[in-house]
DNA sequence: GGCTGGCACTCGTCGTCAGCGAGTGCCAGT
DNA sequence: ACTGGCACTCGCTGACGACGAGTGCCAGCC
């Protein structure tokens, strides 16, 4: 394809103007506001050829510019440098997290912080328990038949869960029970416990054979199916900013519909790596529903590893440099808390 | 005010047909529709006096009538009866709620179902702390200087915190912690708890008093300040369904920023009882973004204790007594499961 | 060959205007 | 006290023309 360096940057002129203004950008407009150094009557040749190659289109006949998927994928990945935040940001970003008490309030700290910045609908992933691997199992009786088993990983996630027992248990059976539970699991990852819950039941001794056997089937629950992943949601109301244009439209239901989905949702963050960030626009999007938006997803985790997803959802017309330093940069520092 | 039956009777129509139809109401329309054996134009006579009484409105100078929230509020408390609900809807909402493994699935459940049956925007406050008593608090060492500290209470939920401690503690104390703690608390409302857990710390012996004193100011903010109140939403996608009406007038961002500022939304429960349900329309509403909207909602409990409350958000155009009954009912119904 | 100025053309937007019709208020009659 | 009838209001719709932003193309210039 024969694009030279002007035509890119026409493109470039045309993806932030029409971000800018929201509105179709004809040739006119562009060559005042952007030293091109040529005339409108150029860029509209070159208009014509970015057209034909699909960057761009024109909404009616006779109006504006507006990119295309494609054309917001050729900007973001060839004529966009990550924008680096401001110093004010940063510390912005810090004041707002550092304050957090536990696991909870990081990610719901997170999840405000990451809407109130880009303005766009914010998710995160609370750290995924498949990822993250046992630092502590503590048995607590509720009454004679009944415990509560709680379990509790190095990324700070509790999960509990109450175990009605086959029959009544003594004290210090329940502390045996403790003991051999943590010594097989402490510091073992989730996905790795399920072969070594089931041979517990095996060398359990024949008299807490039953109980052990009820205990590991919640345990093996809790471990690997049940909310195994939790998601935060904030900002929702940016999606009224989407612009009367698409309101109307009624494109909104969809988007909120698939929102509320928290499997949609978890799709999101299927394979995100740590550092960059991914960028899905429009068509790219395997959720039919948000096709019509945008989505900025990255990983974090403590260092290099990766315990969770987070991003946001927005217009396919959004600031993609902006908004990628902010996903970035806010999960670097959700990151680095992890590791406390 | 000289509304005799005939003109309760109108207003009653106008509400349901506008309701039904979601547009303004003309005389000759309604008698067609209503069988209220006189012609549209003692019915335009009718229309005239409720106009004047504040309880219908026009529009336009010459469009059909819409009922003011003067009008909705005196439909609920005069001309509507609660509808009872149908045995199939009483058997969906039970085999709904009957899977519920524990506290959360059961909110989370409630919410859904709720957003599901109304069509509307529902909202679930968990059980609220200050109204439930400690069942059991645990502490279990995280390392040498850590603990965690668990409390469940008699409605399910369980709250945890990390404890930093001053000094390393043997397991010996732990264990005498937490029989103490157990001992003084456990069956106790949660309101009545910070004068008991101030004394802990004066009858503390002298080389456990520092350990002890970090663990009640932590105990102190988990029971009282911390997380207090927690909130389930479901269904924001239906306030798409308000109508394009309300749509393009841009009303729709007050009323999503108001639905997540859990603050907000925590004051429509602030005096709910069980059993009644309170509906506020729309100018009745103290929180000014959701003037434009009607709000139903209820407490709920085991028993005719109240532990939390729960309700819907939907246009002041919407079907009253088919809401009351299916709060209330989801309502009951949690209500009942949380008696275990 | 690439850029430019100029020009004809397209087409969406906006304001005006007339016709339609739903709905009203009022009045005279039963 | 209710009804039929009638004149009136006024929002909605569609047609129409003016306007203007924006385009594509072409002839000419460097």
């Amino acid at each position: 394809m024969g694009l030279d360096d002007r035509k890119l940057e026409v493109l470039r002129a045309i993806v932030e103007d029409y971000v800018a203004t929201q509105e179709p950008v004809g040739s006119k407009a562009l060559v005042e506001r952007h030293a091109l150094g040529v005339s409108s009557a150029t860029v509209r040749n070159d208009m014509a050829v970015l057209e034909e190659e699909g960057y761009i289109r024109q909404p009616h006949t006779s109006a504006g510019r507006v990119p295309t998927d494609r054309g917001y994928r050729l900007f973001v990945d060839r004529l966009s440098r990550v924008k680096p935040l401001s110093p004010a940001e940063r510390r912005a970003i810090e004041r707002f997290l550092v304050g957090a008490v536990d696991l909870d309030d990081v990610v719901h700290r997170a999840v405000r912080l990451l809407a109130q910045l880009t303005r766009q609908v914010a998710v995160v992933q609370y750290p995924s328990l498949t990822r993250s691997s046992v630092r502590h199992l503590e048995l607590v009786p509720v009454s004679t038949t009944r415990l509560l088993l709680v379990m509790i990983t190095d990324t700070g996630r509790v999960e509990q869960r109450v175990v009605e027992l086959p029959g009544p248990v003594e004290i210090d059976e329940i502390t045996e029970l403790r003991r051999t539970l943590n010594a097989t699991l402490v510091g073992v990852k989730l996905v790795d416990t399920p072969p070594l819950v089931q041979g517990l039941v095996e060398r359990a001794e024949p008299q807490g054979k039953a109980t052990m056997s009820t205990l590991v089937s919640v345990l093996l629950e809790t471990l690997v199916e049940r909310h195994e992943e939790r998601l935060a949601l904030a900002g929702t109301s940016n999606l009224a900013r989407m612009g009367p244009l698409d309101l109307t439209t009624g494109a909104l239901r969809p988007i909120l519909e698939a929102l509320e989905e928290e499997v949609i949702l978890l799709k999101l963050f299927d394979e995100v790596k740590s550092g960059a960030a991914r960028v899905r626009i429009g068509d790219e999007n395997e959720v039919v529903d948000l096709r019509a938006t945008s989505v900025v997803s990255t990983g974090y985790g403590p260092g290099a590893t990766v315990v969770g997803g987070m991003g946001i959802v927005g217009p396919t017309r959004m600031d993609y440099p902006g908004t990628i330093a902010t996903v970035r940069a806010v999960a670097r520092y959700v990151g680095e808390m992890l590791g406390h």
